[in-house]
DNA sequence: GACCCTCCCCTTAGGGGAGGGTC
DNA sequence: GACCCTCCCCTTAGGGGAGGGTC
């Protein structure tokens, strides 16, 4: 048994533990070079080593035990760049998947961190940046089934072409419903995206002078806001000049209670 | 059953598959309204929708389907954030594995290139550019478990303490045992690192005028490599002023034929 | 005919034993 | 006493049936 490795010597010196060495015999990746028949003994030789080390470096590099042993039946200098490029790309595609669900998380972590500190929800105008919306109609009657259909109308759609969104919806009102208190038939529901190209279904709400209002509590009561934002345009002489968008700055991704919801209502406005 | 769904219509609607359905409600992660006691049928009410999508949405933000259970059972807006927040760090520390894993392949495939791309394997001279290594010393008799054993050392070192190799190794044979034709008893095993400070093990081979060789073939038959290397500096009155240092320029990690092997020695010199 | 249900087996890469023999 | 072996069960998130009943 000179030069011979047991498993656990051959496990100390490779850092692995015997049962990954006793895995690997019974899958016929790598098979110690001689088994003691009388005690079923594992015996490694020195020369094996090598071929070992290869397999651990392979998983390092991300490779599956089924592709190892695939590619190790007959691995030359040539096939082995062309097996690492395919990998590269592989992991391309995961950095890039990763850096997206980032965005989206931070994203999200922004949007309620703003919902926390968010004081004053009564009416006022604002400078609206604009930003970019995948929408879907909804259909009648326009019933809260509706609109979850429509969301997720869009969130399929934006996973299946790959449209950055940042699981923000909303809806849109048409003005004449919510004059007459039908506030919660909306219309349209929407995801709201980054910056692309407006094609399709995809559209960008202007920037524009806008008056808005903060809703907390559950989305049944939200008439009483849009009472409070209507009065507060006649005060201030603002002109309504567009149907009413709904954004979710904070539900039901991030809270059980409805008592924490809030909504940001918003028209756009002119000063008469 | 008006404003129900049955599992298959709720699996239509939110593209996931009845399977997954039956799965959350196997292990109370989102069980069906209301089951009809005759057949066993799911129906799903409109308001559970928006529990769903949460699950959903959550998944697709990378979280399990055990920290999604526990974090639903009572989730608010603060601990939400605090919930994101983490696995932010999470998604931080998978895309820097996945940039380092890239790194080292990357790197792998251009030295893969430039050996398949290599025809000039004479000796010659070369300014080298330096390079960081993680060494360790090689015990008696300085022969190929031994060297393995060492280099096994660097990569556990390098593995615990998070050191950027490439999986590229070396090793550094005495000149005199080289005078005495005993080629392959090298004392250091090393692999090459990135620029890194110089610590413990870890040290720079400096910049300087070189001569250098390419062996390509069995490891055993290098001597015939290295008399060609020596007679060469005998010819241009280089005298030899270091050990010698063989880099692995394509190993067993890329081919299972060793007459693909690429081995460069290197010595420093200085012009006579 | 299309849809629903309950088993049941399968996948990755081992980890963690139990129970029993061996250097 | 330390080391080795062979089962065997367990983990994630479902996929893919088979076999049988239901709108």
């Amino acid at each position: 048994m000179e030069n011979m490795f047991t498993a656990g010597e051959l496990a100390k010196y490779q850092n692995i533990s015997k049962q990954t060495l006793i895995f690997y015999d019974k899958i016929g990746l790598f098979k110690p070079s001689m088994i003691d028949s009388k005690n079923g003994y594992r015996y490694y030789s020195a020369e094996q080593l090598d071929y070992l080390d290869t397999i651990l470096i392979m998983k390092k590099l991300g490779f599956s035990l089924n592709e190892i042993k695939e590619h190790m039946k007959n691995y030359t200098t040539e096939n082995s760049l062309a097996f690492f490029r395919r990998q590269l790309s592989v992991i391309d595609g995961k950095i890039n998947e990763l850096s997206m669900l980032k965005n989206r998380l931070e994203n999200r972590c922004e949007q309620v961190e703003k919902a926390l500190s968010l004081k004053d929800t009564s009416p006022k105008t604002e400078f609206f940046d604009g930003v970019y919306i995948i929408y879907e109609n909804i259909e009648q009657p326009y019933g809260m089934r509706e609109i979850s259909i429509a969301q997720k109308k869009c969130y399929a759609q934006s996973f299946k072409e790959n449209i950055p969104i940042f699981f923000q919806s909303g809806v849109s009102v048409p003005l004449e419903r919510i004059l007459n208190e039908r506030f919660i038939e909306a219309s349209i529901a929407f995801l709201t995206t980054d910056n692309i190209k407006e094609v399709g279904n995809i559209k960008k709400l202007c920037l524009g002078l806008t008056a808005c209002a903060y809703h907390v509590g559950n989305y049944y009561t939200i008439g009483d806001t849009y009472m409070k934002l209507l009065q507060y345009c006649k005060e201030n002489s603002l002109k309504i000049i567009s149907d009413s968008f709904e954004f979710c700055i904070n539900d039901y991704i991030t809270s059980r209670y409805e008592d924490e919801f809030i909504t940001k209502i918003m028209f756009y406005v002119e000063k008469m």
